[in-house]
DNA sequence: TATTGTTATACTCTATAACTATA
DNA sequence: TATAGTTATAGAGTATAACAATA
């Protein structure tokens, strides 16, 4: 079981950077892709809205934020309903971005599975529902 | 198959927060225990050799043996055959949390496959193999 | 009063480059 | 000359706390 984690492991860090490789590429670091990557699936957000979507204190955001205006991926807009509050949304370089970063999604995906014998992703996809099933249900006993 | 990259990339959020825990009860961050996990397997090192095992600058390792040393967990000791050198050693504490550390891995490990019937697990194996070949093979390809 | 986002400050990890002591 | 490790400097990401503007 040692060695079926230490592999498990080992596809953390192969996994880690390649998409590290993918995110280079298109001008984006780790955490600004992960916030790319949610307003490409939210649309214009407000900055509390991506705090909580990334897990993360509303200061770490202003600074992602700070970084891709200046990157040009986003602008910050007025909230229309709330002065309190700005929308963070895509420029037109930041939605190509995101839906770049979508691409590379579903081309890792097919480079992963796609020519892996069917029994063989069927054995792994069971296998990996159980191990998720199994933290998730771990993690919520533990709060 | 996009569904199961998800899969995958969900597993690697919950074993990343999990170890982190882990690491956290134990007064160290993720980079200090890397350092103290490649020192529990290979005994006192020089800074060099650490570097290389963490791929990390030897900038980089005296930051973290900075902060070990003062958490008190290894010590500097003179190389004895090569003045230039430091040999990064446990004190006993370290030793006690290099083996800690060994008791979650083992722990972690049984907490998630031990109660997972045998075929499913014979399956995720079989797949997780196959996944973690592949990105070998692509990987040597690119360099 | 509560919420949104900011400034102020600090810590961790990392990198490159220049330098010292040794090999 | 080359190597081991340091100092100097910088940048990314994160956190807490105090604060301004607005709700």
């Amino acid at each position: 079981m040692e060695r079926t984690l230490d592999r498990v492991l080992e596809l953390v860090v192969l996994l880690n950077d390649d998409m590290e490789r993918d995110l280079v590429r298109r001008g984006l670091t780790g955490s600004r892709a992960h916030l790319v990557w949610e307003l490409h699936h939210s649309g214009p957000s407000t900055q509390q809205a991506l705090a909580e979507a990334l897990s993360v204190t509303p200061r770490a955001i202003t600074g992602l934020v700070d970084a891709l205006v200046e990157s040009g991926f986003v602008t910050r807009e007025p909230h229309p309903d709330d002065r309190r509050a700005t929308l963070v949304t895509f420029t037109r370089q930041g939605a190509q971005a995101g839906k770049a970063l979508e691409r590379d999604h579903v081309e890792l995906a097919r480079s992963l599975f796609a020519d892996m014998p069917e029994t063989t992703f069927r054995g792994f996809q069971r296998g990996l529902d159980a191990v998720v099933a199994r933290f998730r249900s771990q993690r919520s006993t533990m709060r």
